[in-house]
DNA sequence: CTTTTTTTTGAACAATTGTTCAGTTACAAA
DNA sequence: TTTGTAACTGAACAATTGTTCAAAAAAAAG
């Protein structure tokens, strides 16, 4: 036998991106094989290629997709205002979205080392972008003279190492919701950069 | 042939946990094998397991090192004082012990999901120990009406993800002093859990 | 219905994996 | 110098790796 009854390129596919994310989360990309992830879909690995051109490049295109997500859900959001409404923005923002994708969070941020110079050289260049919102959000509140920080690079950096970090321990069981997450995060934000 | 002229166990020994480390940093655990740890210490991959029992065991010994000799480390500064104090002491610690030992904290952090069940729940106790020696801190603070935070377990876990954020950037090459780097983070801190 | 196209199978591939072990060598003690 | 031991080699092991491809079957088109 060969076609499974019921198969379509637009199931296969999408699945195939859906079940490689959650598989490399979760033990990581070196350590999931091309079968598992085929058993997991429920087909045999040979079919994978129909989608995809190598192993390598489906770890690209789920960090790409992740990236480009973030940058396209972040330009929606136009920042108006203050320094310190935008500032609130982008760490609400920030925090919803990462809480609402943990495995393509934790994919982006842990599978760097897995991909190729140029691939890893194009993911930099986005996060970059990414990170630039934060820091213009920054500098814009030392000019107004409504922060004070001794370094607006450094300053970005630490406020997105303590945001990302609520993935590692934020449970959507748990005591609290979202928003209050985002508020107790703001509040530490807030005074952390304040004159 | 067998064994190499001028080969000892007290040289093979802690030279293959310096590659081990190394090498699971820059490429991750899944992605390293034997014998390429083998080739860089300069023996045949079998030598190796004079040493360790299996990978899975290298690996867990490498983590529970860290955080061993991260322990014995706070320990030895007893924390004396206020809590602002306590907390400089801390923070400017936890970012001195991290920039020295960057290979160390990239292979605790990024290779706890390759650990087994029982080492990676041995390695979680070590590691909410340490916590524990933040929160205290700042639970004291709070008590004294020194610091504001709505939620002392959750500012632990957020200052902590911002001070080991150092590690993603800092290069010795860099412009700032690991000094410069402390004050910088400390001035962010203190003023995150401020009144 | 028949034909064409899309999708998948299943086997095959060369390479690599962690680990074991009998045999071999270097070193230290006697 | 002989003996004993600690350290290492080199080959072997079964299993698994990413990837390819001819054959087959299901779906779509005519």
């Amino acid at each position: 036998m060969a076609r499974t009854a019921g198969s379509h390129s637009d199931i296969t596919g999408p699945r195939l991106q859906q079940v490689a994310l959650q598989l490399f989360a979760r033990h990581g990309y070196a350590a999931v094989s091309m079968r598992q992830i085929a058993a997991e879909v429920g087909v045999q690995a040979g079919a994978l290629y129909n989608y995809i051109p190598d192993k390598q490049t489906l770890l690209f295109e789920l960090m790409r997709g992740h990236m480009d997500a973030l940058l396209a859900a972040r330009a929606q959001r136009a920042g108006q205002g203050g320094a310190l409404a935008r500032l609130e923005e982008f760490t609400r923002f920030h925090i919803s979205f990462h809480l609402a994708r943990p495995d393509a969070v934790f994919v982006s941020y842990m599978e760097l080392r897995n991909l190729s110079p140029e691939n890893f050289a194009a993911l930099e260049d986005l996060r970059r972008r990414y990170e630039d919102e934060l820091e213009g959000i920054l500098r814009a509140g030392v000019a107004e003279g409504a922060f004070a920080v001794p370094d607006t690079k450094i300053a970005t950096l630490a406020v997105i190492a303590m945001l990302t970090g609520v993935t590692t321990w934020y449970r959507p069981k748990g005591r609290l919701s979202v928003p209050q997450v985002e508020t107790i995060y703001w509040d530490m934000v807030r005074k952390a950069v304040a004159r």
